[in-house]
RNA sequence: GGUCGCGUAGCGCAGCUGGUUAGCGCACCGCAUUCACAUUGCGGGGGUCACUGGUUCGAAUCCAGUCGCGACCACCA
C-alpha cells in the first residue's frame, strides 16, 4: 500500500469492478425482501448539479446498506426528457444557425431533439456511474422510451374512459415568446414597477396597469356592499372609447377590494385570472384582444398586430390626447407573472386538455394522513397537504413538440375548424381553417408537414393510440412531463403485468429534493394509486437545496454554480458524496460544505493509514483479549446498533459523524495507538473492527472502503457483496 | 395575505419524543513529530442556546407572545 490513498488511482477502475460483478443485478423471485429505489430521473440534456450528486449519494446509501443485509436492492437509474427546457436549449442552439422550429415540421423538429438528446443523455449516464451510484443499469429508462409512451397513453386513455379527461376554455398561463403554456407552478411571480393609470370609463374613473386590454372589457365591476357605487349595479353605462363609444355593464362582485384605487374594476375575461373567475359567475362574454402570438387581434382596431408593450404605448398616448387619463401613478409596484426564461406571461384563454382530479386526490391526501406514506421529514408532509387540498384541475396539455404526444384525434371532415400549419411540399408555411386548405392540398401533405393544430374546445376528438382512420389528424400537443413522470414508478418496473411490477412494487423510498413534492410526488401518488390502488412508495424522504458557497441560490446570474465535477477531481467522489450527505441534517437548504468535503478527503486518508498500520501485522497465535480490546469491541457494537437505529430514520449526518469520530477519534486515536506494544497480539481485534469499519463506512464512502478492502481482504471478495454486521 | 421553517462559540451548523459540566467542522492559540498518516498527534481558549413570560423537580429542547431572517404558495385591477 502507497502512504497515501489517491482516489484517482482507485475509482474508475473499482467502478468497473463493480460492473464485471453484477452486484447491482437485482435478481426477481428469490425468497429475499425486496427493496427498491427509483432514481428520480436527471435532465437527459442537462449536467449533472450538486444536487443530483446529493440525491444519488443518498439513494446509494440507502440500497448498499439494504443490499449488504441480505435484501434483493433494486436501484433504477433513467433520464427525463424533460419538455420545455430542452425545447428551450435545443431551440436556442438552433437560433444560432438561423433557424427556428418553424422551419420544420413537427416530425423532423422532434428527430432533431432526438439527436439533440441523445449525446448529452450518454453523457449524464457516464456521471451517474462516475458518481458511483450501484443502480440496476440492466434497467435503465428513458422517459420517451416505447414501453413508457405506450403505458403513458393507455392511462389517458383509461382516464377518459373512467370520464377523468375534459377539453375546455381555460386560462392558462401562455407566453408568445415561448409559444407555448406553463402550469402555474412554472411560472414565478416578481416585483416590478409599472405605471398605474387612472382612466376615465364613463361615470367612473378605474385604475389599470393594462389599458391595452380594454378592448377585451365585457363589464365593470364594483364591490357590492360599496355605497358609492351601489346604484350602479345592474345598470349598463356608456363609455367614450378609442374607437367611439361603448356599452358596459356594471356588477357587484365581493372580489373587488373597494379600498383599492377607484374601487371601480374593469373586467376583461379573456385575460386576467380574477376576471376570468367573475366572468364565469357573472356570465360574462370573453373577448380575446391578444392572439397566441402576443400581438392584439383584430378586435383591438388600429392597433391590431402591435405587440402588447407598444399597443400599450400607443393606447395611453390616445387616451392622453382624448383627454381620459385622470392621472397616472407612475410607482405603482406589483407583481407580474414571468416564464422561466423570464418572459411575461400572458394568461389567456386556450383549448386545453384537463384531468379532473377530485376523485385522485382524495385518495392520494388521505395516504399521508393516515401515515401509510410517511414523508421526512415530517414537517414537509403540510406543505403536501395544503398543497393537496388546493389542488386545482390539471391542465395536463402543453404546446411542445418535445414530450409524449397526446394520442387525441380530429377528423379533419367532421371539425371544418381546425386551425392548421403545416409545411407544404414547396418549404413553405401554410396556416388556415382545414376546411379551407383542404381545397387545395390533399390531406396526406398537411399530415406529413404538420406543425400545429389548434382544436375548438367543442372539437370532434377520439382517443386512440392508433390512428382511427384516414381522415384523422392527431393532436399536436403533448403531455405535461409531469403527467409522464408522475407514472414513472410503474413505468420503470414494467406495469402492469411484468415479473419486476409484481415483486418489486410498492417501492420502498422516494428520495427527492423538497421542492418537486407538490410537481412530482404527488402527481406520482395519485396516478400510482389510480391504477394500482396502493401507493407507489412508503416512504418519501426530502433532501434541502444546495446552495451555493455564499448560501444563496445557486444561478448563472450570480456566477455561484459549483460544478461537482471540480470537486470529484481535487477531493474524489467518496469526499464530495459524504461532504454533502455530512452537511445536511434535517431538510434544511444548505450551503455547499466545502470544508466538510474537504474534511473528508483527509478522512479517507485517515481510514486508509489505519489499513496500512494493520495490514503487516502477523497475528500471534492463542492471543487473548485485554481490556482495551473488549472495550473497543463494545463500542464498535454500540455504534452498530446506532448506524441502524439512525439509517432507518434517514438521519444520515448523525451516522456520518458517529462513524467518524469513532474510527478516527477512538479506533485511530485511542485504541491504536495503545496497542502499539503488542500489535501481534491485538491482530484479531485490529482486523475485526476495521473489517466492520469497512463495512459500515462502504454505503458512505464505496470507493475508499472497497479499495482497502481489496488490499487487506482480497480473499473475502468484493466489500460490495459482503454482509452487513447486525 | 396564507403556510412552513430558522435565530446555539468569530464563521458554517448538529442537538430527534425535555434529564448530569451544551456539541461538531472550519478558523484561532500553545506544544509535539525519524512511529500507519503533516491529508498527523497532544493540549487550549471561546457560548447568559434572539427576547419576554409560562408549564415542569428540571427547558437550547414543550406552550404563548415579541423582535429579526428566510423559503414556498397566492395575488389588488
Amino acid at each position: 500500500m502507497q502512504k497515501n490513498y489517491d482516489h484517482k488511482l482507485y475509482e474508475e477502475e473499482i467502478i468497473k469492478k463493480w460492473d464485471e460483478s453484477g452486484a447491482f443485478k437485482a435478481k426477481v423471485g428469490v425468497a429475499k425482501k425486496p427493496y427498491t429505489i427509483v432514481l428520480p430521473p436527471p435532465n437527459a440534456s442537462g449536467k449533472m448539479h450538486t444536487g443530483n450528486v446529493l440525491m444519488i449519494a443518498i439513494e446509494d446509501i440507502l440500497i448498499r446498506w439494504h443490499r449488504m443485509k441480505g435484501e434483493t436492492a433494486l436501484w433504477i437509474p433513467g433520464t427525463d426528457h424533460a419538455g420545455t427546457e430542452t425545447q428551450i436549449t435545443f431551440e436556442r442552439e438552433l437560433k444560432k444557425q438561423g433557424k427556428s422550429r418553424f422551419n420544420f415540421n413537427r416530425e423532423d423538429f422532434y428527430k432533431e431533439v432526438w439527436t439533440f438528446v441523445q449525446g448529452n443523455k450518454l453523457l449524464v449516464e457516464a456521471q451517474i456511474r462516475r458518481m458511483g451510484a450501484s443502480v440496476d443499469w440492466s434497467r435503465n429508462k428513458f422517459t420517451l422510451d416505447e414501453d413508457v409512451v405506450s403505458l403513458v397513453c393507455k392511462t389517458f386513455e383509461k382516464l377518459n374512459n373512467d370520464g377523468l379527461v375534459y377539453r375546455g376554455d381555460y386560462m392558462v398561463n401562455y407566453c408568445p415568446n415561448c409559444g407555448t403554456t406553463y402550469a402555474d407552478i412554472e411560472i414565478d411571480h416578481i416585483e416590478r414597477t409599472d405605471p398605474l393609470y387612472y382612466i376615465k370609463y364613463g361615470p367612473f374613473v378605474l385604475a389599470t396597469v393594462r389599458p391595452e386590454t380594454k378592448f377585451g372589457d365585457t363589464a365593470v365591476a364594483v364591490n357590492p356592499a360599496d355605497s358609492r357605487y351601489k346604484e350602479w349595479i345592474g345598470k349598463e353605462i356608456e363609455v367614450e372609447g378609442l374607437s367611439g363609444k361603448f356599452k358596459l355593464k356594471v356588477i357587484g362582485d365581493e372580489f373587488v377590494d373597494p379600498e383599492f384605487g377607484t374601487g371601480v374594476v374593469k373586467v376583461t375575461p379573456a385575460h386576467d385570472p380574477n376576471d376570468y373567475e367573475m366572468g364565469k359567475r357573472h356570465g360574462l362574454a370573453t373577448i380575446k384582444v391578444i392572439g397566441l402570438n402576443g400581438k392584439l387581434t383584430e378586435v383591438a382596431g388600429k392597433y391590431a398586430g402591435l405587440s402588447v408593450f407598444t399597443a400599450r404605448k400607443q393606447v395611453v398616448e390616445d387616451l392622453m390626447a382624448k383627454g381620459l387619463i385622470e392621472k397616472v401613478d407612475e410607482k405603482y409596484s406589483h407583481t407580474v407573472s414571468v416564464c422561466k426564461a423570464g418572459h411575461d406571461v400572458e394568461p389567456t384563454i386556450l383549448p386545453n386538455w384537463f384531468i379532473k382530479i377530485d376523485s385522485l386526490r382524495k385518495p392520494a391526501l388521505d395516504a399521508v394522513k393516515e401515515g401509510k406514506v410517511k414523508i421526512y421529514p415530517k414537517w414537509r408532509s403540510l406543505t403536501y397537504v395544503r398543497w393537496m387540498e388546493n389542488m386545482h384541475d390539471w391542465a395536463i396539455s402543453r404546446q411542445n413538440i418535445w414530450g409524449i404526444r397526446i394520442p387525441a384525434w380530429y377528423n379533419s371532415k367532421a371539425n371544418q375548424d381546425l386551425m392548421v400549419s403545416f409545411i407544404n411540399s414547396q418549404g413553405a408555411v401554410v396556416k388556415g381553417q382545414i376546411s379551407n386548405l383542404l381545397k387545395d392540398y390533399p390531406l396526406v401533405d398537411i399530415k406529413s408537414g404538420l406543425q400545429t393544430l389548434i382544436a375548438p374546445a367543442g372539437a370532434n376528438y377520439e382517443i386512440s393510440i392508433k390512428e382511427p382512420g384516414e381522415d384523422y389528424l392527431q393532436e399536436t400537443d403533448t403531455f405535461d412531463t409531469w403527467f409522464s413522470s408522475g407514472q414513472w414508478p410503474l413505468a420503470t418496473l414494467g406495469y402492469p403485468d411484468s415479473e419486476d411490477f409484481k415483486y418489486f412494487y410498492p417501492t420502498s423510498v422516494l428520495e427527492t429534493g423538497w421542492e418537486i413534492l407538490s410537481k412530482w410526488v404527488s402527481r406520482m401518488m395519485m396516478l400510482g394509486i389510480y391504477l394500482t390502488g396502493t401507493p407507489p412508495f412508503k416512504d418519501v424522504y426530502l433532501h434541502g437545496i444546495v446552495r451555493a458557497l455564499d448560501g444563496r441560490k445557486m444561478s448563472k446570474s450570480l456566477e455561484n454554480i459549483i460544478n461537482p465535477e471540480e470537486y470529484i477531481k481535487e477531493f474524489g467522489v467518496d469526499a464530495l458524496r459524504m461532504g454533502l450527505v455530512a452537511g445536511t441534517a434535517n431538510g434544511k437548504d444548505f450551503a455547499f460544505p466545502r470544508d466538510r468535503v474537504i474534511g473528508y478527503k483527509k478522512f479517507a486518508n485517515k481510514l486508509w493509514n489505519v489499513a496500512r498500520f494493520i495490514e503487516p501485522i502477523t497475528p500471534k497465535p492463542n492471543s487473548v483479549d485485554n481490556e482495551d480490546d473488549q472495550k473497543i469491541l463494545d463500542e464498535l457494537n454500540e455504534v452498530i446498533k446506532k448506524v441502524n437505529l439512525y439509517l432507518e430514520k434517514f438521519r444520515f449526518a448523525e451516522v456520518a459523524e458517529l462513524i467518524y469520530e469513532f474510527i478516527w477519534h477512538r479506533f485511530a486515536d485511542i485504541y491504536i495507538e495503545r496497542v502499539k506494544n503488542r500489535k501481534e497480539e491485538a491482530a484479531g481485534t485490529l482486523r475485526h473492527v476495521l473489517m466492520n469499519c469497512l463495512k459500515l463506512f462502504h454505503p458512505f464512502m464505496p470507493f475508499v472502503t472497497e479499495a482497502i478492502w481489496q488490499e487487506i481482504f482480497p480473499e473475502q471478495g468484493m466489500l460490495v457483496s459482503q454482509r452487513w454486521p447486525e
